[in-house]
DNA sequence: AAAAAAT
C-alpha cells in the first residue's frame, strides 16, 4: 500500500511525497479512506505514528479553494500543539494553496483576527481563544464542514468539555467529525459519539497501547534521592534530547534551576510562562540549543519532536492517560526511545495502575552509582583533552581519583573534569590544581538530602566558609554541558583557565581539599 | 489533585 494508493488529489500526494512519505502507517491506511468518504471516525493508534496526517490529509483533499469560508475547524488542547498542527497542514496543504491559520490564547488577538480577515480555509486553536473570537464575529463556524478533536479524549475531557460543546453549537449539524488520540476512555468515548454520526471506530493494535519503540523503565528511589539519581542516569544515558516530567509548574521550575545548576541545557515550560517564552523553548529545543525539556503536562501531548531519545518522568503521573501520552515523545515515526519513571515507594500504586493500563510491565532499574556516572563522564572528557592536546598520559590522572573524589567528580560536566585532570599535567603536584567554576547559586532545597536528613546546612553558612563546600556532595555549578554548540566557549575556557593559573599565588589547601583533590571556587572569587 | 484553556 502506497500513499498514491488511497484517493488523494494530485496537489495533496505532491505534498506528501516532497515530505519524503512513501507508505502511509497503518492508522492512515484505514482513516483516510473512510475520512474521504465522509464517515464521522474515532481513529486510536499509538504515539507518533501519524495521526495528524491521518486526519490532514483528507480534511486539506476536501477543501474548496475558491470558497473562502472556514471549512475544517481542528482543536487541540495546547497551544504549542495547535501552533504544530497547523505548520503541518501548511505543509501538506501549500501545493494545493490551502490557507490554514492558528489562533491561541496569550498572543496578540488582533495579529489573528488579521490573518483570519486575509482568509483561512482551515483554523486550528484552543477552546478559550476559538470562543473570545467567535464571541467578537471574527470567526464564522457556519461554513465548516469538518470539525476534529485532537487529543479528543484530553477535549472531551472536564475542563474543556463546556468549551467544546459551546463551540460545536456553532458547527453546522451537517459536518463531518473526526477525534483522534493515542488514549481513548470508554466513559470519554460514549460523550463525543453524542457528537457524531453513526462514527466508525478505527483502533490500531489493540493488544498494546503504548509505543512499541518505547523501551520503558521504572526506577525505585526514594523522593529525597531522585535528583541525584535522575542526574548520574541522564550522565550514564548521555541523551541526545530528552524531556524531564515534573507534577507541578514548581516543580518544574525547581528542576530546570537544579538541572542548570549541575551543568545540562535545560529550559523548562510551563502554563505560567508567557506565551513568548514557551514558543521560544519549544524552538530552541528542536534546534539543538537546550538538550533537556523540563515540562509539566502541557509538553505531554501531541508534541513531535524529532531526536527526543528519553522521556524522564521525574514525577509518576497520577493519571494513566498522561503516562502514555508523555512516554509518546519518544520513539516516534520508528525511531527507538526509552522512558525512565521514578517511583517513590509510596507511589508504587500508580505504577500498577499505570501497567494495568498499558497491559505493559516496566522493567526495573538500578539507580546508577557514582562511580558509573563518573565513568561516563570521564570517557567523554578524555575525548575532549584528546581533540584539544593529544596527550595520552591524561589518562592515568583519571586513576588517581579517590572513592570521594568520584563522588564529587560525578557532579562535574565532562568539561569541568577535562579542564581539571588538564591542570593536574600542568601543575606540579603539591601546587593547586585550579578549575573554575561558575556557581552562582545552592540548589534548590528540595534536591538537598544533606540538608533534608539535617546535616550541615547550605547558603548563609557555606558561603561564610568561604563557599568551599567539598565534602557536601551537593554542590552546584554552573559550566555547560554538549558539545554541539559551546565549542568556541570552551576553547576560551581552556585559554583562560591555563592563563590564569600562570601569574597566580598557590593556595592553601584545607583538608576536604587534600581529601578529594578538588578546589572550588564561588564566582569570582580569587 | 494538577494541568490545560480568554483577558
Amino acid at each position: 500500500m502506497k500513499f498514491t494508493d488511497l484517493q488523494l488529489s494530485e496537489d495533496i500526494l505532491l505534498a506528501v511525497e516532497k515530505a519524503g512519505f512513501e507508505t502511509p502507517s497503518p492508522i492512515q491506511e484505514q482513516t483516510i479512506p473512510l475520512a474521504l468518504e465522509g464517515k464521522d471516525v474515532i481513529g486510536q493508534a499509538q504515539t507518533g505514528t501519524g495521526k495528524t496526517a491521518a486526519f490532514g490529509l483528507p480534511t486539506l483533499n476536501k477543501i474548496d479553494i475558491d470558497n473562502q469560508a472556514v471549512q475544517a475547524l481542528i482543536i487541540a488542547p495546547t497551544r504549542e500543539l495547535a501552533v504544530q498542527s497547523q505548520e503541518e497542514l501548511f505543509k501538506f496543504g501549500r501545493e494545493k494553496g490551502v490557507k490554514v491559520r492558528s489562533v491561541y490564547g496569550g498572543s496578540s488577538i488582533e495579529k489573528q483576527i488579521k490573518a483570519l480577515r486575509s482568509g483561512a480555509h482551515i483554523v486550528v486553536g484552543t477552546p478559550g481563544r476559538l470562543l473570545d473570537l467567535i464571541k467578537r464575529k471574527a470567526l464564522k463556524l457556519d461554513g465548516v464542514e469538518t470539525l476534529i478533536l485532537d487529543e479528543a479524549d484530553e477535549m472531551l475531557n472536564m475542563g474543556f468539555l463546556d468549551d467544546i460543546e459551546a463551540i460545536i453549537e456553532r458547527v453546522p449539524e451537517s459536518r463531518q467529525t473526526l477525534l483522534f488520540s493515542a488514549t481513548m476512555p470508554e466513559p470519554i468515548k460514549r460523550i463525543g459519539v453524542k457528537f457524531m454520526k453513526e462514527p466508525e471506530h478505527v483502533k490500531i493494535a489493540a493488544k498494546e497501547l503504548t509505543n512499541v519503540n518505547v523501551d520503558q523503565y521504572y526506577i525505585r528511589v526514594k523522593e529525597n534521592e531522585k535528583f541525584d539519581t535522575m542526574t548520574r542516569l541522564m550522565d550514564v544515558d548521555q541523551p541526545e534530547l530528552s524531556i524531564v516530567f515534573g507534577r507541578t509548574k514548581r516543580r518544574v521550575d525547581e528542576l530546570t534551576r537544579g538541572l542548570k545548576l549541575r551543568g545540562f541545557r535545560a529550559e523548562g515550560i510551563h502554563g505560567d510562562l508567557d506565551q513568548n517564552k514557551r514558543l521560544r523553548v519549544i524552538r530552541d529545543f528542536k534546534n539543538d540549543q537546550i538538550d533537556v525539556l523540563v515540562a509539566t503536562d502541557v509538553a505531554a501531548r501531541g508534541l513531535d519532536i524529532s531526536g527526543v531519545t528519553h522521556v524522564y518522568n521525574y514525577d509518576i503521573p497520577q493519571d494513566p492517560e498522561s503516562y502514555v501520552h508523555r512516554i509518546g515523545r519518544t520513539g516516534r515515526a520508528g525511531q527507538s526511545g526509552q522512558s525512565i519513571t521514578f517511583v517513590s515507594p509510596n507511589e508504587m500504586g500508580y505504577l500498577a495502575i499505570i501497567e494495568d493500563l498499558t497491559k505493559k510491565r516496566m522493567k526495573g532499574l538500578k539507580p546508577a552509582t557514582a562511580q558509573e556516572a563518573f565513568e561516563a563522564k570521564k570517557k567523554v572528557a578524555l575525548k575532549k583533552i584528546e581533540r584539544e592536546m593529544a596527550d595520552e598520559t591524561i589518562r592515568s590522572n583519571f586513576d588517581k581519583f579517590k572513592k570521594d573524589a568520584v563522588k564529587l567528580a560525578a557532579e562535574f560536566t565532562p568539561e569541568e573534569l577535562a579542564l581539571y585532570v588538564l591542570s593536574l599535567t600542568v601543575q606540579d603536584p603539591d601546587s593547586l590544581p585550579e578549575v573554575e567554576i561558575a556557581r552562582e547559586k545552592p540548589l534548590p532545597f528540595k534536591f538537598a538530602p544533606g540538608q533534608a536528613k539535617g546535616k550541615g546546612g547550605r547558603g548563609g553558612r557555606d558561603r561564610d566558609r568561604g563557599g568551599r563546600r567539598d565534602g557536601d556532595r551537593n554542590r552546584d555549578r554552573g559550566g555547560r554541558r554538549g558539545d554541539r554548540n559551546d565549542r568556541n566557549r570552551r576553547d576560551d575556557k581552556f585559554k583562560r583557565d591555563n592563563r590564569r593559573q600562570d601569574n597566580k599565588k598557590p593556595h592553601q589547601r584545607t583538608s576536604s581539599e587534600k581529601k578529594t583533590g578538588f578546589v572550588i571556587r564561588n564566582k569570582g572569587e580569587r
